[in-house]
DNA sequence: CTTGGAACTGAACACCTGTTCAGATAGCCT
DNA sequence: AGGCTATCTGAACAGGTGTTCAGTTCCAAG
């Protein structure tokens, strides 16, 4: 056998990095084989190879594309603009994003640790100016007195890994709905820097 | 060769696990091997098994040991106590405890999936009934009309996910001490809940 | 209807995996 | 001095790993 009825390059593709993606979140990266992830999509493991070159680059390119569409998305810097909405903005784009892509928001969290070190640094590098963004805005309300911090770079930080947190606990068609998720969480970020 | 001068069962089986929890802290579990802790510690893979019956025991016990600490070492709950006290000292305890087992903290949250059904069961019990305790404190602000909180078990997760967070970007000998972190995380805390 | 090449298979490669176990050794007790 | 046993080795087992590649099949264009 060889090549299958109706089969193309450009829906294998994707499906071949959606089983990626599927898998390396829910057992790890390193806990996933290369056939598992063929088998998933109907394939001989051989098969991969023409989709990506190698099992990290794999993990890599799945990480690099994330990022890259966080950073692309996230609302453009607008320092005209009332530091408290862009707190209001940023809270809800990032409770959004993550709630409408929680196997990718995991691996990029989870796998940092399997990447080789350059790809490790490229990764780390976008995460390092998706905070800058936050701290811009925290920077930008205490002097403009709106909001009470009494360390900016730690807020960020720690305001970050509340709003990823929303990842490990919510499940769709619980208690609460994302808008209801997301006006608690802005209540929470606003009152933790003081604008309330 | 055989035994070797000095060896001693209560002193290889603690560096058979300090050495297994070094490298699943740095490595992963799946992607460390046997052979690999034992090499750690001087031994053939063999020996591992004096100390362990499989390997995903020795997952289990690092993080069930662990969880198991945490419970003991949190202050008591005291229902009598002024609330605003009480998760002043639960953000203390917390911060601190993670501080000080960087490794044990990593693993505890991200090798949960790589433990069998059954294992992550109890483990995952273990983590309930911690968060219970914050949980519980947050009720008993806000009945005493001490906090204002929109949803106290989203604020519970929110809160805890905000202070495990402390482990991804503290580093010791850096800008802040840990009085320095544990006095921002507290005021961050408080704020949240509306205690200031 | 032929042909070019994209899409894919499956065997093979060299090596690694967790786990078992017969055998070897070193220190303690008598 | 002799023996006992806790401690450990290293080979063996059955199977899995990422990756390569000669060969096969099917589709589309000429």
């Amino acid at each position: 056998m060889a090549r299958r009825q109706g089969s193309h390059s450009d829906i294998t593709g994707p499906r071949v990095r959606a089983a990626a993606l599927r898998l390396f979140a829910r057992h790890g990266y390193a806990a996933v084989s290369m056939r598992q992830i063929a088998g998933e999509v109907g394939l001989g493991a051989g098969a991969l190879y023409l989709y990506t070159p190698d099992k990290q680059t794999l993990l890599f390119s799945l990480m690099h594309d994330h990022m890259q569409e966080l950073l692309e998305k996230l609302p453009a810097a607008a320092p005209d603009q009332d530091p408290r909405a862009r707190l209001e903005a940023f809270a809800r784009f990032h409770i959004r994003f993550h709630l409408d892509r929680p196997d990718l928001v995991f691996i990029a969290y989870m796998e940092l640790r399997n990447l080789t070190p350059e790809n490790f640094a490229v990764i780390e590098a976008m995460r390092r100016r998706y905070e800058a963004r936050l701290e811009e805005i925290l920077c930008a309300g205490e002097l403009a007195g709106e909001f009470r911090i009494r360390d900016v770079k730690l807020t960020t930080m720690a305001l970050i890994a509340m709003l990823t947190g929303v990842n490990t606990w919510f499940r769709e068609g619980g208690r609460l709905d994302r808008e209801g998720v997301e006006a608690i969480y802005r209540d929470l970020v606003l009152k933790a820097v003081g604008a309330e």
